[in-house]
DNA sequence: AACGGTCTCAACCGCGGATGG
DNA sequence: CCCATCCGCGGTTGAGACCGT
């Protein structure tokens, strides 16, 4: 037993659509809108199509500001980053360029971006299963390396978190994902905080890591050129509480993020509200601190803390709870 | 020019999620 | 809470364009 068909085939036109029906769609829409229901919409616009064909001639042809033609290298660099970033999620990839619709970008990562990309696969010196089709399932054969290596992704690739975008975007995080290891041979462009909710990896059903945050490797780099915090961060352990306001631009300033299941609460408050003198979140970014611990409280899957440095972290030398390597599900579905 | 293979992309399909009665 | 309906999405299809021989 299917599903029953949004409406009967035997009586609407399928197929290409014709100038006049183009017109007829086009005039009703900018008259009346849809209505809030594509479903009648054909009839009152005296259209013989169903109502999920007028919807999408609309979305992905007729809308105003639609952008057809070639796409360009910029636009290249944010969907290799974004599609390495969250995969296929069009819709999301296609609210990073404007006027292109998800159906445009995922007929041409079909056609051209996956080809270009599996070209520059087979002339890379790493040479694997997992390098002919990057992004696949952690399941892969070459299971420590199941990312797309940097040699794989155009220099233009696109990096939210990188403010001078030719810096190179293969070193913008640290982190381990499922497991596997993320070094900086892999790409892993980061989804900006400032980014809609709707990249939000809060509430991602791919992941099962308790908490954590992103974190941009640069981060040591480009704190070292914003001292903008009186306190000291030569190595010796801070005592000094910043400020709630003062973590949160720091996080800001540092490219970090809190997106991940499980932790669903403010990662600046509570390492504000809970701050027990065992840690200081600039050691952590600065990598100067030798044990820097940072209890966010709670317990089980609710609760957050580290020790480790965040140089260690950028070595690869060691893993983290605040770090949680599972805590960056989009790359797997 | 004719043919066959490949590519492109608009359109379709069916599923999952949201919503409202 | 259940069910029906609708929307939006991602995967797939296939007609026509394009290209090489």
């Amino acid at each position: 037993m299917g599903r029953a068909p949004c409406c009967d085939k035997t009586k609407v036109k399928r197929g290409p659509w014709s100038p006049e029906e183009d017109s007829k769609l086009r005039d009703y829409i900018e008259k009346y809108g849809n209505g809030g229901n594509w479903i009648s919409l054909p009839l009152k616009a005296g259209l013989k199509r169903c109502g999920k064909s007028c919807r999408l001639r609309w979305l992905n042809y007729l809308r105003p500001n639609i952008k057809h033609g070639d796409f360009s290298e910029e636009e290249d660099g944010i969907i290799f980053s974004l599609f390495a970033a969250i995969g296929s999620r069009w819709s999301i990839i296609a609210a990073h360029l404007p006027g292109r619709t998800d159906n445009d970008i995922k007929n041409y990562w079909n056609t051209k971006l996956r080809k270009k990309l599996m070209s520059s696969s087979s002339s890379s010196s790493h040479s694997s299963s997992a390098m002919v089709s990057p992004f696949l399932n952690p399941n892969s054969q070459d299971g420590k390396r199941p990312f797309t290596p940097s040699t794989t992704i155009p220099s233009s690739s696109y990096n939210p978190y990188v403010e001078n975008p030719n810096q190179n975007p293969t070193k913008s995080l640290i982190s381990n994902i499922n497991g596997y290891e993320a070094d900086d041979q892999q790409i892993f462009p980061l989804i900006n905080p400032n980014y809609p909710q709707y990249l939000s990896l809060s509430n991602s059903n791919n992941i099962s890591g308790t908490s954590g945050v992103l974190l941009n490797y640069n981060m040591c780099d480009h704190y070292n050129n914003h001292h903008s915090f009186s306190t000291d961060v030569s190595g010796n352990r801070s005592e000094i509480v910043m400020k709630q306001e003062e973590i949160m631009m720091m996080m800001r300033d540092n490219h970090i993020d809190q997106r991940t299941k499980g932790y669903e609460g403010n990662f600046a408050q509570e390492y504000y509200s809970n701050y027990n003198g065992h840690g200081d979140l600039k050691q952590m970014i600065s990598g100067t601190g030798t044990n820097s611990n940072i209890n966010m409280g709670g317990s089980g899957s609710d609760s957050a803390s580290s020790s480790s440095s965040i140089s260690n972290l950028a070595a690869n030398k060691s893993s983290s709870s605040l770090l949680q390597h599972k805590c960056l599900p989009y790359f797997y579905s």
